[in-house]
DNA sequence: GGGCGGCTTACATGTACCTGACGATTGCTG
DNA sequence: CAGCAATCGTCAGGTACATGTAAGCCGCCC
């Protein structure tokens, strides 16, 4: 099921980690700053409600959808008091859930509200539009993401390593050569081009770091 | 309330400044370069979220953690769509506070780790990140590492056997020559060039000395 | 003035990064 | 379904930078 679930959301433009189990889903947790959880319920070490309890307690905030063949009324509301932000019985549809999924992305509007900015160049979180003053700049959908990524970050070095895991996921341990210079080269071109005061600077051995042109 | 929380947060390490109304944070705001701010929503002087909302509109980054004691989740949407990263409902437990100041902290990426200084230099130990005031001064691996060396002994003489030992590891019995004295070198440049207050000075026979020029 | 420690510049090597191009895949369109 | 365009990830060649060593120079102290 899980990974007929990560096809069905890859295949609408997201990037997935899948875990196994919640020692997994932690470790993934700790490396990668997803905008999303989904939580099985139905998972082999341990309660996932509980698990969940004691995330919050921790200080999680990231949203988290509870995914459970328990569909009574009482176990709905243990979920969404228990620290879930949706709650969803199986059998659900691909679509139901990618639906669900935005909306709850989109209550939670990103950390920083709707739209980041840097120099001219504005980035709205909830329809993903790139903007130069008025004029809307198209980028592919990794221009995008790496975009977004920096303009979070805007004025802090981002790590090598955290760009990586963003865009391809935190399995891509050794697919990826050196596809994330490539991008940064992208997207340094169309800022270029698009005559956005914005420049990506690189730091050496460490990643890269968005700001206003010096 | 305010006292209280201020006293339980510089507890756990962290420096405070309390203002009393939206005026008065916002005086502060502009003299100091706060981590993160904790707005509390019953304040006397208008509604904190609208002022959220017209401080994002203009371009304010700082991570807001919103406490209130309107704990509907019509409220909590609300909070966070107007720019909150989180939503704190009183009553609430300092240690959960702190907590979650600490996990915003760390999505932001930088501020959390334990920051060394001197003069006009700050150097971020979980991102090693140098800066000067605000712009990032980029150096290379061993002149970071040189540096926070120095750093962490600010004030103190640095044996050159120490240096030594700490960049090229213990084993180097023989085999560097000078190195540590053309990275010293290469590193007063930068800190000199970037206009630090800071100067390493030498102790002829011992070692090197980071401080604020005299 | 000779020896020593430190300063400074220069250089050879490796590494990190940039950048143009290429095959593969996907999505769109006629 | 064929054809086209856009996007994706990889590679190869080039470039800029970091690194450690060497060599000449300066100032200190006897």
């Amino acid at each position: 099921m899980a990974e007929a679930l990560t096809a069905a959301l890859l295949q609408r433009g997201l990037t997935v980690d899948h875990a196994a189990s919640l020692d997994e889903a932690e470790a993934y947790m700790a490396a990668v700053d997803h905008a999303a959880i989904l939580l099985d319920l139905g998972l082999p070490d341990g309660d996932g409600l509980a698990w969940l309890r004691r995330r919050r307690a921790g200080g999680e905030t990231r949203p988290v959808l509870a995914l459970t063949a328990r569909g009574s009324v009482e176990a709905r509301v243990r979920g969404l008091h228990d620290g879930a932000d949706d709650y969803i019985v199986k059998p659900f549809d691909a679509d139901e859930l990618h639906a669900r999924l935005l909306a709850v992305l989109r209550r939670q509007g990103g950390y920083l509200g709707v739209s980041l900015t840097c120099a001219r160049l504005t980035f709205d979180v909830e329809t993903r539009t790139v903007r130069v003053g008025e004029t809307v700049l198209t980028l592919s959908t990794r221009e995008t993401e790496l975009l977004e990524l920096l303009l979070r970050r805007a004025g802090n070095v981002v790590p090598k390593r955290v760009v990586e895991d963003q865009l391809f996921g935190a399995g891509s341990d050794q697919g990826s050569r050196n596809a994330v210079e490539v991008y940064v080269h992208r997207l340094r071109k169309r800022l270029d081009e698009a005559g956005t005061g914005a420049r990506i600077e690189t730091v050496r051995g460490v990643g890269y770091l968005l700001r206003s042109a010096a």
